[in-house]
DNA sequence: CGGCGAGGTTAACACCCATTAACCTCGTGC
DNA sequence: GCACGAGGTTAATGGGTGTTAACCTCGCCG
C-alpha cells in the first residue's frame, strides 16, 4: 500500500466528516490532496475504496497501539487505565476519524467491510478481556456489550461542549472507568 | 403541522437510518409512504424539509416526555432514574431516529438547525440540572460534558451487541448511574 | 539517447436525482 | 350541480457526479 494512498485517505476523511460520504464529490477528494478530480483513479479503483483504505487504516492503529499499550503494563488494572487513555488520546486528536467510522461504515463493499469488522471485533475483544479480568460477573456477550458503551461515552468527544481538553480528558477518564467498573 | 407530513417523516427516518440521507432518493421517500415521487412536493417544500421536520419531532418528543417524567417525582435521585430510564426507553424503541440524529444533523438548513439545536439544549439542560443538584462539584459546562458523554453511552444502543433486551436495558441503566455519579 | 511507466491533465459520457410543469380526480361547501 | 382546493400522477428538465478516454510530461533504467 503505497503512502500517496495513506495520505490521500486521509485528508480525504476530513471531508467526509463534515459533509458525509455521498456530500463529498471525487473532486474534492482530489483538491484536498492537491491534484485535481480523476486523479484519484491512478490510485484508487473507486471513490469507496478511499473510505475503504480510511477505515483500514483507523481500526489498525486502534488495534495495534492498543495492543502496544495492554502490553506495556502486567497489572490489570494498569491496562484498563491504558487502553482508556489511549482511546481518548484518538478519539481528542483524531475526531474526524472517529465520526466518519461511526457514520459511514455501511457505505464500504463486503469485503472492505468484513476486513474492518474483523479488526474491529479484535480490538473490542482487547478490552473484553482485560475487562474480564476484572469483572469475573460478566458473560462474554455482556462484557462485549459493556465495552461498545463506554466506545459510545468515549467517542462523544466530537459532539461535546466545550471545555477544556484536560478537563474534558480526565472527565471521560473518570466515567469511563466507573462505567466498566459499575 | 398536518399529520400526514408527520408520518412521511417517520417512514423516510428509517430510510435515512440505514442508506443516509443522500444515499436516499424523493423517489424512496415517496414510496415508503404509498405515494411516489414528487407528491412529496405537496407536502414539504423540499427533502431536506423531511429530515428537519422528523428531526424536530424527535427533539420534541424526548424534551417533552422527559420533563413530565422528571415532574413526576420529587427526589433527585429519582429524576435521575427517570431520565435514564426514558432515555433508555427511546433509544432502545427508536433506534432509527438514535442514528439519524446522531449523523444527519449538519445537513439542515440554518433555521431548522437551530430550532432542534434549542430544542435539544434544553434537553440536555433538563439532565443537567438534575445532575448538578446531586453533584455540587460540577461547573455548569462540566455538567454539560458530562451529560453529553452520557448520552454517548445510551446511544450506543443500535451499534451493540446482541444480548436480550431486559439485560441491556439493567446494563446500560447501572453504567450510565455510575458514570454520573462517579 | 530512447522508451516507458507513473502520475498528472482536461474533455466527454452516461446516469441519477431533486425539483418543476402540466394534468387528473375526488370530497366538500355553497 | 358545481367550483375548487388538496393531494395524487407522469413527463420533462437541468445540474451534478462517478467514471472512462485520450493525451501530456517527466524521471529513470538499459
Amino acid at each position: 500500500m503505497s503512502t500517496r494512498r495513506r495520505e490521500i485517505a486521509r485528508s480525504a476523511v476530513e471531508l467526509f466528516a463534515d459533509r458525509g460520504f455521498h456530500g463529498v464529490s471525487v473532486g474534492d477528494v482530489g483538491a484536498a490532496s492537491g491534484i485535481s478530480g480523476p486523479a484519484i483513479y491512478k490510485h484508487f479503483r473507486g471513490k469507496e475504496e478511499v473510505l475503504a483504505q480510511a477505515l483500514v487504516d483507523i481500526s489498525t492503529e486502534l488495534l495495534d497501539t492498543g495492543r502496544a499499550r495492554v502490553a506495556a503494563h502486567d497489572d490489570a488494572s494498569d491496562r484498563l487505565d491504558a487502553l482508556v487513555d489511549w482511546h481518548i488520546d484518538f478519539a481528542v486528536s483524531h475526531p474526524a476519524y472517529i465520526v466518519v467510522q461511526e457514520r459511514e461504515w455501511s457505505r464500504l463493499d463486503a469485503d472492505a467491510r468484513a476486513e474492518v469488522r474483523t479488526l474491529q471485533l479484535a480490538y473490542v475483544d482487547l478490552w473484553v478481556d482485560v475487562v474480564r479480568s476484572l469483572r469475573d460477573d460478566l458473560q462474554r456477550a455482556e462484557a462485549r456489550a459493556v465495552v461498545q458503551a463506554v466506545f459510545g461515552l468515549l467517542n462523544s468527544t466530537p459532539h461535546s461542549a466545550r471545555i477544556g481538553e484536560d478537563a474534558l480528558r480526565t472527565l471521560l477518564a473518570r466515567m469511563a472507568r466507573a462505567a466498566l467498573l459499575a
